[in-house]
DNA sequence: TTGGAATGTCAACAACACTGACATAAACTG
DNA sequence: CAGTTTATGTCAGTGTTGTTGACATTCCAA
């Protein structure tokens, strides 16, 4: 950590670290290590012609089985024409199924094959052995601090959608 | 792999934090807390038809003033093509200026125009403002975490390149 | 000076986001 | 029951951003 106020007297942590500086430092952090936080799972869909929607979506799907689109939808944050593209390739390659509601017929609950949660199983570990050392290599009060920070920045649809994850 | 460690007894934070849920909750919150990360620049820069690749590659021209195509290039870790289709643009649009290399004239150094200037500021504007409302919430120490988990998710390259950039 | 390495440009293509329009079926409302 | 709303899926078109391939220019070293 270079500079922050070096030179103006220093008055405490409560003001150091908002400087333009350090904002900027946060911003090219979030920059970098957010392609450091897709880099393996991205490796493997690549050599399976899929992309990181679809990394999305299993994700999800294996997070809430029985989730129906539209609910899928507002977590995800895209538009029905996207992640119907998407879902019609994992249906067709049977690593999901799309069951008709039976309460409401409209609706279509998603859910993982085997073969779908082989390939999540797959994706989870690499990311989450990055995840690991990351946390390993920080120490767990820096995690606290990511954490904490991390949902601070989100909007709040996004922390409720997260917050329900974590029922 | 779901649960990892639940229900087997707290062992202390040293341990506890590493377990696959609260892994996945860490992989989930990076997934939420970019997308509020990028969509205040994002709002802005759909109205002039531009893109996030026009925004990191004005960012760090505006970072580093004077910068080759392939600094950038190693920087952004895109191909040529693809930023060299971002940089027309934006040269075309009077953004960007690029001067031939003095000493090696195979190389362009890439610069800023006031007009480039100003779009860079109303971005990191947009941008630094919803972290500094992060970091404002969370708190010094939780800033400190934050930046020290997101560099060991980093690569190796990445985090020369990071840390170059603050030299 | 000649051949290879480095740097950058142009063209074509694929993935994945978007909007808009429309179809279908089921649920709800009056 | 008729009309409206909701949930989902599809088709067509467009834009950004990534890719590979081919090529021009410049530098440097044998």
């Amino acid at each position: 950590m270079p500079e922050g106020r070096t030179g103006q007297g220093y008055s405490g942590e409560s003001l150091l670290f908002l400087t333009d500086e350090q904002l900027r430092q946060g911003i090219e952090a979030m920059f970098f290590a957010y392609r450091g936080f897709t880099a393996d799972p991205d490796r493997i869909l690549a050599e399976m012609s899929y992309g990181r929607a679809h990394h999305r979506a299993i994700h999800f799907i294996n997070r809430s089985p029985g989730t129906t689109v539209n609910n899928l939808l507002s977590i995800l944050g895209v538009t029905k024409q996207s992640l119907n593209r998407v879902l019609r390739t994992l249906i067709g390659d049977g690593l999901v199924i799309s069951k008709v509601g039976e309460l409401d017929k409209r609706e279509r609950h998603l859910y993982l094959t085997d073969q779908g949660q082989a390939l999540e199983a797959t994706l989870s570990d690499a990311q989450r052995a990055r995840m690991r050392a990351a946390y390993k290599d920080a120490g767990p009060e820096a995690v606290q601090g990511f954490k904490t920070v991390l949902e601070a920045m989100m909007d709040a649809d996004m922390r409720r959608a997260y917050a329900k994850l974590r029922d």
